[in-house]
DNA sequence: AAATATTAAACACAATGTTGACATATGCAA
DNA sequence: TTGCATATGTCAACATTGTGTTTAATATTT
């Protein structure tokens, strides 16, 4: 899809986190986009500016020179900044990774972001919560903001929940904030036309949607095109689904651990109804408790999602 | 339907949100739109040149020049805005939208739109789901496309699924493209600060959310700020949250008929949490099952979304 | 007569561009 | 170590442009 249209600079600043002049200065010293003009002088930019702008940004914030990276071109780019995202969270992997799950998240700054989005969701106020994250968003990129501050903030969520001290409504009110955000991420990932495509649901049962959208986010981040298709889903449809839409491969999501033995026959079903070959990924808390029947279907366990990522990118 | 009709300028800002002077300032600096005249020299708009300022505002709220995106045409200015539609970081600059006033029946009859939207879904197309109901949602007052698009649409599902002609995962996969639509347009919608509040959820053993979500927007037209916390929350939770955020009323959207004696509980544990003077409206497919229940508690029964508005205003 | 439109000019303010300077960090050389 | 050059982010000052809004005089509609 060509793009014909342009945008003014404040709304690059908008979308890839940098400040006007920051983008202006680049320009100038490093030549890293060249951006029409308007008969009045004012820049503008294309779509194709402001990913390769965006990409920058995150190099940038990985460490790298802005010197070094301005030369590169998009591609190179983005495998440099997935090496980036790799490693970091091969070190976190390494790092304080207690079996227990739900301890404080990662010691990075993601911390004062999460307490407050915990504090706007205790206090019900919505509009405070979105602001809260979308402000890390345009910070981070969108992994990083998804494995430091979505999923360290569920999991405190969780805890805070089963514990009796967080109402229900203040858990549902993140959730429907966070899906609607993750969403709108999940919409702007572009991908070529021929994608492998992988659906992705939570089995009949479960109703938490946030551990799917997450991974539905990392699959489009992979280059699949994922179909989402939402919580308590039953067996056979889901079976349906991957068939109808041609998907190589399945991501279910299990966020809690309650009812093993029905999910475990519909796990059971899934597997038949989908063939043997169909690869099927299954994450979330809920998986410790499933462990069995996983393995029955030979299902591909991912304790995070940088290792969901990595296998599906082994599948291409 | 052929509408030759032409409408005076006053009737466009109306129905598009622009002052009378921007449009005239557009047309001359700008040369947006190119409306024919009355003998004595008075602007006649047609239909679609209101489409195209309303898409040109929309364009400009989402952060563009109008200067640059002035020379668009409707297809473009369609693809850039469904795009920016996913934009966080925008604050508002316009006044608010135009109030209900009266609504002339829309030009366009919903029903092959309506066809076309089924085809996608029975299809697990969200794609093209999204681009049918996008491509009827800019042509449509917000309203209208929920009154004549969303509603009807989704009682059709209703009863297609509930024959078995169509799938769950196709009920689920218009679910969740459609609350993603409403969800846009409902932050879309600028109310004061100072406008009174209503929560709006699904009681506990409901879990279809898109009734909610379209009496949340129909609030929202309405001059109230919805607080909108899903589907299926217990009755504590719910009175919880009336009186954690202080909303002065309440919206239950019942989807179907199941378990009417739990339903009936839950009820009465609301109205006595919440008092007696909190307004509580009740509206969807499942209140017929739930008549007596419903007047036990006071309940304001809204056959349609016209009823829920009219007495909300009533209510200020 | 009252309400509303039209035109043209002007106004006000925000956004953007350009230039030059400054601050800080980093690394290299003396 | 000290000192200096380089790389990079930030800001201030000022000119220009873009765009929403107002005003005033006139005309049309109801």
């Amino acid at each position: 899809m060509e793009t014909l249209c342009t945008h003014p600079i404040r709304y690059v600043a908008d979308h890839t986190g940098l400040k006007p002049y920051l983008i202006r200065t680049w320009e100038e010293r490093y030549g890293v986009v060249r951006p029409h003009r308007t008969s009045g002088n004012r820049r503008l930019y294309s779509d194709d500016d402001i990913r390769r702008l965006k990409l920058l940004k995150q190099a940038v914030d990985c460490g790298h020179n802005i010197s070094t990276v301005a030369e590169l071109d998009d591609k190179e780019l983005i495998a440099l900044v997935k090496r980036a995202a790799q490693d970091r969270s091969r070190q976190a992997r390494q790092g304080p990774s207690e079996p227990s799950g739900s301890q404080p998240p990662s010691p990075t700054s993601a911390w004062p972001t999460i307490e407050r989005a915990l504090n706007s969701i205790v206090q019900l106020d919505a509009p405070a919560l979105e602001t809260v994250l979308s402000e890390a968003a345009v910070d981070l990129p969108r992994q990083t903001f998804v494995v430091d501050i979505v999923v360290p903030l569920f999991a405190r969520i969780g805890d805070l929940w089963r514990t009796g001290k967080l109402k229900t409504v203040s858990e549902h009110m993140a959730s429907v904030t966070v899906r609607s955000i993750l969403w709108d991420m999940l919409r702007t990932v572009e991908n070529a036309q021929d994608a492998p495509r992988i659906v992705v649901a939570t089995p009949a049962g479960h109703r938490h949607e946030i551990g799917a959208l997450t991974s539905a986010l990392a699959a489009a981040e992979s280059g699949w095109t994922p179909l989402y298709f939402g919580p308590n889903l039953p067996s056979d449809e889901i079976a349906y689904a991957v068939k109808k839409c041609n998907a190589r491969a399945l991501s279910l999501s299990l966020c809690h651990s309650l009812n093993a033995s029905r999910l475990s026959v519909e796990l059971g079903k899934i597997r038949r109804a989908a063939g043997s070959d169909l690869p099927i990924f299954v994450g979330g808390p809920g998986v410790a408790a499933a462990g069995a029947a996983l393995e029955r279907i030979a299902a591909m366990v991912c304790d995070d999602l940088q290792t969901f990522r990595d296998r599906l990118e082994m599948l291409t």
